[in-house]
Order: structure tokens, then sequence, then C-alpha cells
DNA sequence: TGCGGTACGAACAAACTTGTAAGTAATGGC
DNA sequence: GCCATTACTTACAAGTTTGTTCGTACCGCA
């Protein structure tokens, strides 16, 4: 997400990782936003700014990144307007809706499974 | 899972995160390396040495330390045996069976997903 | 006495991710 | 002309995760 990969083992055992489904799956959505991005646009598309006010202790930067890699990864579709000042929507692609179950389910895990 | 957090915002922020049902149980798994070694846990106790023939691009490092860290979370439970040479066996707890079906369901999402 | 087997531990280093702080562009309103 | 607004960008600096290399303990066996 920075300045991409360089060599050596770390980026081979990368790529052994993302021959199996399973983690192939996981990569996609792994750091620690995309997963409540992804769950908040859920409900339909939205500007670059309601998204970072749904996250205020997220920083802009932060944000910037993650939505330029999702876009990347096909997991967003990034639409901006000409005008002044500037207006981007983001909306969730096909790929991304698909996760709605799953998250779910997670979520389900979180509730029984989490500590006191 | 090296030295363990430190202070200031980055530490602030995954509080944050661990507040959301969903990212908890994402962040109980994260890491490059437990999804897969829970994934063949599921078939039954294995051996440490077992567990790192299955990962040869694995270092035993890193497999102490996710086998710790998942051991501290209750996702698996560790069975010293005092003998010469030493038997440590791995078994996951039901918290971790529970992710079962999910690993199923994001494989599945992989597989329909995945880039040619 | 030296060696092999198992499951680690420790010190150090490289790579990646996340956060901080500031600045940019264009335009309409004052 | 000057300022506010929005969606970024850039340079830099923390902080975290992964990987490398070596070393340990214990017992039986040659």
């Amino acid at each position: 997400m920075a300045a991409r990969k360089k060599n050596s083992t770390y980026t081979r055992n990368e790529a052994h990782i993302i021959e199996c489904d399973l983690t192939y799956a996981v990569n996609k959505i792994n750091g620690r936003w995309k997963i409540l991005i992804i769950s908040k646009l859920e409900s339909g598309k939205m500007r670059f700014g309601e998204i970072k006010k749904e996250f205020p202790y997220m920083t802009e930067r932060m944000l910037t990144l993650q939505l330029r890699a999702m876009e990347q990864d096909g997991l967003v579709k990034r639409m901006v307007y000409a005008e002044v000042p500037p207006r981007v929507e983001y909306e969730l692609t096909e790929m991304a809706l698909a996760f709605g179950p799953i998250f779910k389910q997670l979520s389900e895990w979180g509730g029984k499974y989490r500590l006191p």
C-alpha cells in the first residue's frame, strides 16, 4: 500500500499465500480499514467526505490509500464529477458486495466469542 | 506479535477497531499465517513438527510466534508431553473451529473472484 | 564423549503499514 | 484580491510484522 513490495522471502511467501483461495480472499481485505470501509459502503454510494466522517479517528491519508488500493483491486468504483469544489463518489462493486454475508458471519463470531 | 504494542494513535485506533464485532473477529486471525494454521488444524491435532512440514516456506520462528499468539487468544490448545525429545501437540478450540464455515465461504469467494 | 532429534528462545535486521503535518488546485462568493 | 471548500498529494517519521541466524535443553545411543 506504500511503495510496493521489494524482493526476497517476504514477497515470495506472499506469493505462496495468494495461491490459496482462502488467503487470497483475506488478502484482498487486509489492513486496518478496508473491512470497515466496505461495511459502510454496503448501504450505498458515499462521497469521500461522508466516509471520512464515519471514521473520525482515521486520517485522510489512510482513507485515500485504502480507497485507492480497493479501486485497484476492483472492490470499489470511483466516480469523479467535474465540479468545484470537487466531488467524488465511491460505490462497492459486486465483488465487494459478495463479502456481505461473510462479514455478517464474522460479526456474529465476534459477538459470540469476544471476551468480557 | 513481536514486542507488543506501544502507545499513541496506532494503538488507540486499534482499540476503536476492536470495539466492532466484525473487526474484532478479523483481528483475531490477522497476520500472514494464522488462517492457514487454523485450516490445517481443522482436521485434528498436530505436532509442532507436523505443522511445520505443511508450510515449508514459513520459518520456525513465525510458526512459534503465531502458535503462541493463538494460544493466548484462545484459538488453540497446547499440550506438552514430558518426553525427550520433546513432544507438543496443538489442537483447535471450539472458538477456532467456529471459523470453519466462514473460511469455507471465503475460500469460495476467492475461487470465484480471483483474477486469471 | 560426542551426536541426533524436537521444540523452541534471543538478538538483530529488513520490509511493510500507519500516522503527522503541511500543501495543492480550481472556482464562486465577499 | 482574498478566503473557504473538497479531495486529495507529498515528505517524513513512527510503529509493527516478518525473516535470518544462531543457540539451548534433554536423553538415549554409538
